[in-house]
DNA sequence: TTTAGGG
DNA sequence: CCCTAAA
């Protein structure tokens, strides 16, 4: 029996709570998470064998800091005019490289202060700082692609020619590629919001709104040919795009609980990065980077006294970047977890490859998980000369495509905020864990163990067939061979983004701006949003179709993953997004609690909550804690957003009797057990 | 799984 | 919010 007496509380009424459920059978907690960072993979090993023999006819990838400096100003005369609505906003001048201009611009949105603000704490807490050339580069190349899709036809010409100066720079490139992504626009429902003037519609293709909840699923990104600016026959493999879905988790879904002013950052990798936390309501179509980098042959000769430097640059820039992302704090979070180091320095020396390799355990594993997860790029890689000497081949990389992300930012965002929420999230999916696949003639070549010769890369005619791809870290989708914990998957998931919500389950609470944005997707709160499992899915499918090259592999692999995948890695390690309780929500936790009383923290969401999947009763619980605590203490002293006192009166009456109650009852209970 | 608390 | 010991 359970024993309930009325008390005659004054609140509506309380209830002695029922009997302590403590007789229930206990259950074995088992679950132990586990986190495993595996470092091993092969799979890199390709491309690190690759990297190695690379020529990258220009400098190294990292380019020289001058050298950037050109192509930022490069591009912005040739890409940017200043009616433009974007505008690329290049470096300044010789600073490119130090800073991110991103940054600067940035300080006019709301963003900015946190941009500013988080910065230097991630440095501090990564210990890690630098300034990256990096960043900015992937900025104004995005920016620039953004403008020149909306141009168009004239667009590519400037491109070129900016692109000229770029390249010679060694720089990332974007190449648009127009009519692909206009039709991807149209498809999408999307609608670009960035930009303001008409003319925006470069953003389109660059940025788009999905209506729908971000945090599901992008429309399939159409697949798109990239245009290498280079001219060089477009070999274009129909990548598709990598549509991310943006897996977003029951919990994370709100939005309202996203409080951060600016812009949240998804990534659309569905791989594990831990990092992020946002989810995104405005999709930036995947772009196509270019990359310029030239590889030297030996990595560590990269040593050219410009790479040199340069490869000090980028990592650091990476690094950086990270710590400036406008990630949730969850996100960051994650990434100083995790392995942001593992990512950081393939990057910083060979730019994508390494990254790539490092965050992949394994090639296998790898390709498939980047089925799954986003196919992302397709390669550009135009053609590579190929070896003088006998030994080695001679590559070059003219474009990368990066995966699609999904972009968060409130409609009253500036430019520059957005051009740095774009920037970060480029950086998160850089730094975060891409993987680079590596593609013989449309398929994917998974072994990494085998040499350049045994897979016919080396020979000339294959060249042209080579190409090369960033992945989303696998590390979300596991490759079916790997156990589902594997180890090594981990690695990976420090990039995997999270995605948030923006969708308050209450709608009540959504005390951000964005709210109204993100109103359409309150539903999503409820567990709604697709999983990222699904998701990824989808949109692995579509890319296979999309890709012609890749396709099987990809699906198979899609399918194979989905399920787990996501509960897995998704979770391992991920730390949910912060989503701060609105009044309302406290309101209806209080007023459970009059009435269930603490203690019963699975009634009071039962009751109060049981729409809200991302409280848990542990939430409940602990923001009650939070609340006797917070009416507790001066109004001064308490943060976030105010509770009104009234409310924190009941709670501390609330709390009182209860307190009261269970301590009766506890003098009792032998008594009512006996009873019972 | 749920509670209860510390971190 | 997370993590965990206990129940």
């Amino acid at each position: 029996m359970v024993l309930q007496k009325r008390l005659d509380y004054g609140f509506n009424g309380y209830q002695v709570p029922a009997t302590p459920r403590a007789t229930r059978s206990a259950r074995r907690r088992g679950a132990i998470r586990k986190r495993v960072d595996d470092n091993s993979m092969g799979a890199f090993d390709l491309l690190a064998t690759i990297a190695g023999k690379l020529l990258l006819e220009g400098e190294s990838s990292p380019a020289s800091s001058h050298t950037s400096k050109d192509q930022c100003a490069g591009t912005k005369e040739n890409c940017l005019d200043g009616d433009k609505p974007l505008k690329v906003e290049p470096c300044d001048q010789g600073s490119c490289d130090r800073r991110i201009p991103v940054s600067d611009h940035i300080s006019q949105g709301p963003n900015q202060s946190s941009c500013s603000k988080e910065s230097p704490v991630h440095q501090n807490e990564s210990s890690v700082m630098t300034t990256s050339n990096c960043s900015e580069r992937f900025a104004s190349d995005i920016l620039v692609s953004g403008k020149c899709k909306n141009e168009t036809g004239s667009f590519t010409s400037k491109i070129e020619a900016g692109s000229s100066g770029c390249r010679e720079a060694g720089e990332f490139k974007l190449d648009g590629e127009v009519k692909t992504l206009i039709k991807d626009e149209t498809n999408k429902s999307a609608k670009v919001l960035i930009g303001t003037g008409p003319g925006m519609c470069g953003l389109e293709d660059p940025v788009v709104w999905e209506g729908e909840p971000p945090a599901l699923v992008s429309s399939d990104s159409s697949t798109k040919v990239p245009m290498y600016v280079d001219h060089i026959p477009q070999r274009s493999f129909p990548t598709s795009r990598d549509d991310v879905k943006v897996v977003s988790r029951d919990d994370d879904e709100n939005s309202s609980g996203c409080t951060h002013p600016v812009t949240s950052i998804k990534y659309s990798r569905p791989a594990p990065s831990r990092i992020g936390d946002r989810r995104i309501r405005k999709i930036l179509a995947s772009k196509y980077w270019k990359v310029a980098p030239k590889l030297k042959d030996d990595i560590h000769s990269n040593s050219y006294r410009d790479q040199k430097p340069n490869y000090h640059n980028r990592k650091n820039c990476y690094k950086r970047q990270r710590s400036q992302m406008n990630i949730p704090f969850k996100k960051r979070k994650l990434f100083d977890r995790n392995a942001v180091l593992n990512i950081d320095e393939g990057i910083s020396r060979e730019g994508f490859f390494d990254s790539r390799g490092k965050g992949i355990t394994g090639d296998a594993s790898c390709s498939k998980m980047q089925g799954a997860a986003m196919k992302s790029s397709s390669l550009a890689g135009q053609h590579s000369s190929f070896q003088s000497r006998s030994s080695h081949v001679k590559l070059r990389i003219k474009s990368f495509r990066v995966p699609e992300l999904f972009i968060e930012i409130p409609d009253t965002a500036t430019v520059g905020s957005l051009k740095k929420t774009v920037m970060d999230a480029v950086t998160a999916v850089l730094g975060g864990g891409v993987c680079v696949g590596v593609l013989l003639q449309g398929k994917k070549v998974r072994d990494d163990n085998k040499t350049l010769q045994q897979t016919g890369i080396s020979q000339d005619n294959q060249l042209d067939s080579l190409g090369f791809t960033l992945e989303p870290n696998p590390s979300q989708t596991p490759p079916p061979l790997c156990s589902g914990d594997s180890p090594r998957m981990l690695p990976c998931n420090v990039l995997q983004p999270l995605t948030r919500y923006p969708s308050g389950p209450t709608s009540e609470a959504s005390p951000e701006p964005h709210t109204a944005s993100l109103g359409n997707f309150i539903e999503s709160d409820h567990d709604s949003a697709p999983s990222p499992t699904d998701m990824s899915a989808e949109k692995s499918t579509t890319d296979s179709k999309a890709l012609v090259a890749v396709p099987d592999m990809s699906v198979e692999a899609l399918a194979v993953v989905p399920g787990h995948r996501k509960s897995k890695r998704f979770d391992i390690g991920q730390r949910r997004i912060r989503r701060p309780f609105s009044v309302a929500e406290v309101e209806a936790l209080v007023q459970a609690v009059e009435k269930l009383g603490t203690g019963r923290w699975r009634d009071v969401k039962l009751r109060a909550f049981d729409n809200a999947k991302h409280r848990t009763y542990v939430d409940l619980k602990d923001k009650w804690k939070t609340l006797v605590h917070t009416a507790r203490i001066s109004p001064q002293q308490r943060r976030g957003e105010p509770v009104p006192q009234e409310l924190l009166d009941r709670v501390l009456t609330a709390h009182a009797y209860w307190s009261q109650q269970q301590a009766k009852q506890q003098l009792k209970q032998p008594e009512t057990c006996l009873l019972v």
